[in-house]
DNA sequence: CGTACGATTGACTGTACTCAACCGCGGTGG
DNA sequence: CCACCGCGGTTGAGTACAGTCAATCGTACG
């Protein structure tokens, strides 16, 4: 029986639009894994000799000053991989923030796949050229966003993020702690606390159990996040 | 007479690596533009039917708040590509910052020899690799750097970038103005400004006829980059 | 029950922003 | 010919937004 064939997370995925035998060749090369939260995958700077795919949970990437500033580039969930290499070294570190499973692919193993099969080079392009679009969107949001504007954008990603995998997005759940959200849009965990409290004050969204936000004005938070 | 194949710029670009056959293949579909300095080459939204290639001069990248607060997501050079889509869009506004010269793909052509070609499909891919890789700088500095460490690693990456191409590193030529440097590292013309003075009073910097700028210190310039 | 850690709130500070004036230069037209 | 204008850049004065430092709260866990 094919792993991949089962795989429920596939059509989000590098692996979409595989056919029977490609998938049956692709399991061969992959290794399924599970990581506790806070685990470190690899860091910045060691050797990429693996890719990584997300099929459940939430990594975090970053990348720190020599004085330990930190920022965190993206959080990563299920259909994302990581693992792209400059040097053939990883140019950020990657930590699990919630427990996690992960597919592993060695990268010799991959690269000569992709060369067999087109389509799959073809869709980790078409998944990294997504990936640079939201990382000018990202540049937008540090570059020239106020406080408000930034976690009102978070919101809404993670609310438009969740839609996309079929999830509620309303209220949106939200794994990561004030300090990751804080280094994700580079402000202090501080101004993101009184940023939800202000924003809770008026009325547009709550906190509710279990990490989860609700949006209860929507067409406000909308409006925020652009700074209209 | 093959005009790729007599390219001065190939090796630095997609077109590297591709055999004579290739070129050839790969000159039947491109077109060269000569285009002035501060011209809009396409627009945020617009239907995305060509790729570009810059073969000489400076493209700025940019991204708009609905009340014009702008984001310059990068600045392009000698080798870079751009015209990379999301939804058949281009995801922002490319502008002329120096007189350029370009390569256009329309993009249907494109796809279809890049199916022919893997080597292609692949290097575009390491391209876009290293730009998502650039990007991730640029969110560490635009998220936790300060005025003095963004305007110093702007320095550096221009020097780094001039040597690789096989310029002199040093002075480093600043073709682009006050205006554009603020809106790349996140800062307005004034603190830009008094930045330059800052440094330049302190001795690590001169200005030079040319939009020139001397590095006199480039240990002081490193280390004030990373916060050292 | 006590500790530890994350989140929140408060008081104060500082870096970069805003608003404004001024400089230098190149182009234009009276 | 040169006075005028416009524009990019620089400098100055005052402000504000987010940061720093610190205290407190709540809760999960040993």
């Amino acid at each position: 029986m094919n792993p991949c064939g089962a795989c429920p997370v596939r059509s989000l995925t590098v692996c979409a639009a595989l056919d029977p035998e490609e998938l049956r060749r692709l399991a061969d090369i992959l290794q399924t894994a599970r990581v506790e939260a806070g685990q470190t995958l690899f860091s910045e700077g060691d050797a990429a000799d693996t890719l990584y795919n997300v099929t459940a949970g939430t990594v975090k990437l970053y990348k720190l000053l020599p004085d330990g500033r930190r920022q965190i580039t993206g959080f990563l969930v299920t259909g994302d991989f990581l693992g792209l290499a400059v040097n053939e070294s990883y140019a950020y570190t990657a930590e699990t923030v919630t427990t996690a499973t992960l597919c592993r692919f060695p990268r010799k193993k991959i690269d000569a796949l992709m060369d067999e099969f087109p389509k799959m080079q073809r869709r980790l392009f078409s998944m990294a050229s997504n990936e640079l679009a939201a990382a000018q969107d990202q540049m937008l949001l540090l570059g020239r966003k106020t406080a408000k504007e930034k976690i009102c954008s978070f919101l809404l990603m993670l609310s438009q993020r969740a839609a996309r995998r079929g999830h509620k997005e309303n209220p949106v759940y939200v794994p990561m702690s004030r300090a990751d959200i804080a280094d994700y849009l580079g402000l202090t965990t501080e101004t993101v606390s009184r940023t939800f409290t202000q924003l809770k004050t008026a009325g547009a969204i709550s906190l509710q159990e279990g990490n989860k936000v609700l949006i209860s004005d929507m067409d406000a938070i909308y409006d925020m996040a652009e700074g209209c």
